[in-house]
DNA sequence: CCAAACCAATCAATCGTTTGATTAGTTTTG
DNA sequence: CAAAACTAATCAAACGATTGATTGGTTTGG
């Protein structure tokens, strides 16, 4: 049938994201995908042509989640800037589910050298995302919502950089917080909550001046 | 000589160094690294046992380094909190050098599934930098220097995550700042100044809401 | 029956490592 | 002092193991 069949290529596709975001590209061989998929070797690539093309497909499986989450925002008129920036915030820190190892294996990838085809693809993905934050930025200092003498690209990568230090460090990000940062009732309950909190405030602070912090 | 013989030694680590720290620990090979270094491959076993031995041995040389970062500075009872804060922020921005692939190097093994042994002693280390700016951060609080409710914590996430966030992604960050990030003179003269005002600028609104950003 | 799906066996290439020989410099010995 | 013995450094060559990829044939489903 071609729904096992897609089902069957779905399951290498989700062995192969968790091993490859374990191990790194080279790290991880076909026989230990193709093994712990449960399939023979060769059908790696029967489908997916080659180890690249296998890694290739795990990407473009998932870039169309990535897609979504720039959901226009930013092209919204009837919430203000500030808004915005807390719907991002929001967004950002709901899709941090750590267990998710494709951000892991993104950083870890594009802190190599090594220079895919997909290097700039994934520069283009992640861009977009910059852009759409540099937007409303812009746009919050252009209508006096922010101060005028902020730093919109260092405060992406403040947004940014928090958020995956806490993914592609959770050994010390466990430690700093005195609870295992992948036990997914903490992260969900205690966790998010506490994160966006601080986030906004941060941000806020930063942007607005403004003392009332209203929790 | 003997001298010869430590420099020798020094010149390979150099080399795999940046090699490791390029492709990664898988994705380099004895051969490249001892081709690059102009020695015989059998050198390598000969010097440091393995190739494990001789990332191993990459690492150690740079511990010390990273040990005299922390110059307890947190236990200078002649300067404010956040003097001792300002003081953390540049120093850790002077020695963010980009060219400097050992940060990388860190981040992608501390990404990594727990591989080695050495994992603990590198989470030991980064720690030891996490504890010092935490103590800093409850001086501060307890002195009545930052507000009470701030979160120590994630503050220490932002300040690290920012910076290796525009080491790991060096690509995003040049396209985000419109200039190559490891262009020296740029990272020495513009950035450095502009991140070390941003970070400052960022922590104290956030501790103290204090609106007089004096530039 | 035929094409698609699947598999065991095998390919050449590369991996990290080891080997035995050679060199050069130092120490020991007569 | 000079010959002999020893040592560390270096090298080309080869080792077994593993890598990603391919083959040729078998099974399966429509």
């Amino acid at each position: 049938m071609d729904k096992d069949k897609i089902d069957k290529k779905d399951h290498i596709l989700d062995v192969a994201e968790r091993v490859f975001s374990d191990l790194g590209f080279d790290g991880a061989s076909t026989r230990m995908i193709s093994g712990e998929a449960g399939v023979n070797m060769a059908m790696l690539n029967y489908y997916f042509g080659s180890k690249e093309g296998l890694f290739l497909a795990v990407f473009e499986r998932k870039i169309s989640s990535f897609q979504t989450l720039l959901q226009n925002i930013g092209n919204d008129e009837s919430i203000s800037s500030w808004d915005k920036l807390e719907k991002c915030i929001d967004n950002y820190v709901d899709r941090m589910i750590v267990n998710n190892c494709f951000q892991k294996l993104i950083n870890r990838e594009m802190s190599m050298g090594k220079r895919w085809d997909l290097t700039d693809k994934i520069t283009e993905i992640l861009m977009i995302n910059v852009m759409e934050l540099k937007k409303i930025f812009e746009e919050g200092i252009k209508n006096g919502s922010f101060r005028k003498d902020i730093d919109p690209e260092l405060m992406i990568a403040t947004i940014f950089g928090t958020k995956n230090y806490i993914i592609n460090a959770p050994h010390i990000a466990s430690l700093m917080l005195g609870h295992d940062i992948r036990d997914e009732k903490f992260l969900e309950e205690k966790f998010k909550p506490r994160f966006k909190t601080y986030m906004k405030q941060l941000l806020k602070s930063y942007l607005m001046n403004d003392n009332d912090y209203n929790k």
